[in-house]
DNA sequence: GTCTATAACGTGATAGAC
DNA sequence: GTCTATCACGTTATAGAC
């Protein structure tokens, strides 16, 4: 049903002449209002009318550039599964940097653009979960992490029993859920026990520093004293 | 827009004759159908069709009982927003087990709670994003950490200087992240990471003894030498 | 390219027979 | 209580004028 498209182009030719025109072409401002919407909304809320509003264009101009509701939303889905996975492969893959050094600098990015788009990862999660063949026609997330220089080094330093042997899953685990469940629990956090977005974001900001040290506790922890 | 009811019947004698009838009353097949598909689709998503063939009924007979998709959403969203924070609230507040205890019983609660259900925790938070008002008239939840007995026990040790001086957020946002944050994201793993449900199921097991540990390892963290 | 008007369709809800 | 048939409406998609 969902299929993904690379880059769609009903009028080649006029879409190439928009992009020429002096400021943001149509084409873009509809992207970016499907961004917004779908992202906050999820595909089966959103409304192709709430798109075209939040565009400040006719609602006809939406098909007219993407053909359907699905094509449009197979585009922000592709952006925003982009964006989720974007950077942990570079950095997963870093040869020079050491565990500890990637942990922090995938927990500082991640924060960063987590701030800048808190509604990511829920809509990603959940669309996946909604149509997990979406996730099929995407590559190379299979061995993104198995294949990486960070399992690499994790695996090392088990075998030289600089770490307690533990199923590296848990690790990836524990990373993502300390960096991005708060923001996945945000709507129900901001109502239950954090006062405001400013407070929310603050104590995220903190975790920059903290997620790091806390996940070298855990990775050794089996092999402390606990006081 | 959403308006939560407690026990809508619409015709109460009838009712009643049906749950004295031998096997599962028809009201209770439609409630348990509603429950599998708008906690796997959420509510935008799901159909009243589909609930209707879950749960091997008319669709007609939805409209009998409950009035309404929206009424009947809001009956399966309260049960899973119960279920949620179910246990939550008895274990925070147990006056005389430890808060090491006290994370070991909520975690192999939840994780118990989460293999059967797992699809509860990503539908409850994407309803409460998609409408955060329903939160708004549940009462307790704004209290319920705060208030806790875990927090004052928190408060005291970090008093004592058992504990470093750290957000209480942070505590109860790690605690969820660890344990809630794998069900949530297991769509994704189990494509990319993990092998099977088996697999995943048996590394959650795995979690109930692991988590207590590294909440000890982290809360002690500040203080401790890392080697 | 952009608009208005409208078609085509899916979905929630109901009327009425049994 | 349960069903079939149908309505009423919102939403996506398109035709056609400009």
């Amino acid at each position: 049903m969902i299929n993904f498209i690379q880059g769609f182009n009903p009028v080649q030719g006029n879409k190439m002449k928009a992009k020429l025109s002096k400021d943001i072409s149509t084409e873009e401002k509809i992207k970016h209002a499907a961004r917004v919407i779908f992202t906050r909304k999820g595909y089966a809320a959103a409304r192709t009318r709430d798109i075209a509003a939040e565009a400040g264009i006719n609602l006809a101009l939406l098909n007219y550039y993407f053909r359907s509701k699905e094509k449009l939303f197979e585009l922000v889905m592709m952006e925003n599964f982009e964006q989720f996975i974007k950077g942990i492969r570079t950095l997963l893959n870093e040869e020079e940097t050491s565990l500890e050094t990637k942990i922090e600098n995938l927990v500082a990015s991640y924060i960063e653009l987590l701030t800048r788009q808190p509604d990511i990862p829920l809509f990603v999660l959940h669309e996946i979960r909604a149509n997990p063949k979406i996730l099929v026609r995407r590559i190379g997330v299979k061995d993104l992490f198995e294949k990486s220089v960070f399992m690499k080094q994790f695996r090392s330093a088990v075998r030289q029993k600089k770490l307690p042997a533990i199923h590296p899953v848990h690790v990836l685990m524990n990373l993502m859920g300390l960096t991005i469940f708060p923001f996945v629990a945000a709507p129900l956090l901001l109502h239950a026990v954090i006062g405001d977005q400013k407070e929310f974001l603050a104590l995220m900001a903190q975790r920059k520093k903290l997620i790091p040290m806390w996940m070298k506790a855990m990775m050794y922890a089996p092999r402390l004293p606990i006081p």
